[in-house]
DNA sequence: TCTCCAATCGAAAGCGCTTTACATGCGCAC
DNA sequence: GTGCGCATGTAAAGCGCTTTCGATTGGAGA
């Protein structure tokens, strides 16, 4: 391995001068010529490590998947996220460290952060764990799609997609809307059914009981049960807004499975809009989450905090748009 | 930040003791329940950068995307297979570090590694970049969907997979077969080819020229694109195999809004398996990649290699079985 | 009681880099 | 010729940890 030793013997300089031309501190023209062509004759690469030694400053931010992400990195939605996030942070020479989480415990989740000396860390989930919290007193933190009183915070607008579905169902004729909930421990979850609820209101229609139902953590197989149940009632709903569009899917491919048509028979709206949505038969129509608009902003946030040594606990939430995609899934009612 | 020194400090003991009591080293076990008390007591946790330094090794792994890879870690099918990878690699305590790339240059991006100081490299791409070669010399690198004679690498069977395709088409009653490659200088791309050809000879049967047509690189419009010249045909062929899902999707649409039948008119074969192919109208019929297992055993290769500091040039390549996944996209003909 | 050995611990060097505080040498004005 | 200030370069300490090798200790055996 060739160090700073190296160039500063085969230029007569010091390793100090070495290391002031390396990070353009300033050295007279002659010196920095000398010793870069040395650096390019000798192949010398700086040693990250002894720099982190020594500045304090690691250039990698963390990137913690919530355990409830199965899927991890390979997630439909928040690997959209995360890329979005990525590619800001290359702009300013970050690089990503995803840690591994098996773990277990949040505590040591957040220890092995600490271990690692990341310069910031981006959590990505969506409930629970609030463990992690204590990160935050160390280093600087961003969450996605998870609110929280001590930082910062980018998360769509959750309430504002249900209003965006309930409107477009509504002037399709729609009375008789249910709503298939994520989990109600989850930010989204619980906005997402607020805000059905509040648009149902403005518009003047019950919300009832029954066409309430949880589709867990917003995987298919939650989608399918719920919408099961939506099937088993007596009266049904002729549009179902579900808040997710894994379950939406599962449920549009149940009912299809049960001989009633979509739309003819049941309308659906979706939520996210992930590749599949597109595809499905018939095409989803949905509440589009900008995934590379909230991953950016993240980064944006994370960024400004570490740069600016956020000692003053601002509390940084920013809330994305989100847009209604019209597609095949929701018919007029005559 | 709390260090050696305090825990040597607080214990009375010397940081050569505190560090081997943390190491697992040689110590009595009343110095290492005392150290470790105050380990627990002081919240002390170790420096990665210090130990790095110290013992060059960083327990970190690189990962590289491919620059033809768009969408990164979002990508349908190396997004899978890395998670699988990362899986794996949890296992034995590495992280994955996700180093950025707009430095363009590969020679920079193999630079880059080395300064980081990853214990080995795990390379995701199919084509081109040759560059990066010299990476091998200086960290253990493996390979994905991408052959090499200078280290490890790990792909799925392709021919096979052509081979299977061929078959299951032939059983159907089809011989006017045509294939829309993957670009033709990705590995890939070439070894379905190669596979198609292979499998036509065996069953007698004619490779016309008009009909292997050149999809580019995976994506919705090289297939699309590709289609559209099949569909131009006076003659046409009855069935496709197409060597990607993603092209084999756009393929379908195209073929169905020219108003013909999927797959009456014509029957269609993808190939990777990636998420959407279930959800599509009809199903898509394809040659499922086990991208957990191809990331698994890719994992399996690096981590020997580290473990042996591999200086023997030891070639290891591992061919990964595929399988036929029917669905509905093709047609018995009569 | 004395010797000797094994077990245990610690001093110190070193990993590669940054940074502060100071030394050197130069040109310039007087 | 003297003195001054400035530009340039360097010595050395320090970042937190590992590891070698020698020092110390306690106890077993004679």
């Amino acid at each position: 391995m060739v160090t700073i030793y190296d160039i500063a013997d085969h230029t007569g300089y010091s390793i100090a001068t070495v290391s002031k031309a390396l990070n353009n501190k300033k050295v007279s023209e002659k010196a920095r010529r000398k010793i870069l062509d040395a650096v390019e004759e000798l192949h010398y690469t700086p040693n990250s490590s002894a720099r982190t030694l020594a500045t304090n400053k690691s250039w990698m931010i963390g990137v913690v998947f919530g355990e409830n992400l199965g899927s991890g990195i390979a997630h439909p939605f928040f690997g959209q996220v995360i890329e979005g996030f990525k590619k800001h942070a290359e702009l300013y020479n970050y690089d990503l460290l995803f840690v591994s989480r098996h773990m277990g415990l949040q505590q040591e989740t957040y220890k092995h952060l600490s271990h690692r000396g990341v310069d910031g860390v981006v959590i990505v989930q969506s409930h629970g764990e609030d463990e992690i919290k204590k990160l935050d007193h160390m280093i600087p933190t961003v969450y996605i799609d998870r609110p929280t009183n001590e930082s910062g915070t980018v998360y769509s607008d959750n309430q504002s997609g249900s209003r965006l579905a309930v409107n477009h169902l509504v002037e399709n004729g729609h009375t008789k809307i249910a709503h298939i909930m994520g989990n109600q421990t989850t930010f989204p979850g619980i906005e997402r059914a607020t805000g059905f609820k509040k648009a149902m209101h403005e518009h003047g229609l019950p919300v009832r009981e029954e066409y309430l139902v949880d589709g867990g953590f917003y995987s298919q197989a939650g989608g399918r049960e719920a919408m099961i149940r939506l099937l088993s009632l007596k009266d049904k709903p002729t549009a179902v807004y579900v808040g997710g569009d894994e379950m939406a899917i599962a449920a549009m491919k149940v009912t299809k499975e049960s001989g009633l048509k979509v739309p003819e028979d049941i309308s659906f709206i979706g939520f996210d809009d992930i590749k599949i949505a597109q595809h499905v038969e018939p095409a989803l129509t949905t509440i589009r989450q900008d995934k590379e608009l909230i991953g950016q902003q993240a980064a944006i946030i994370l960024l400004d905090k570490i740069a600016a040594k956020d000692t003053t606990r601002i509390v940084n939430k920013k809330m994305i748009p989100v847009t209604l995609i019209k597609r095949e899934s929701v018919k007029r009612l005559a």
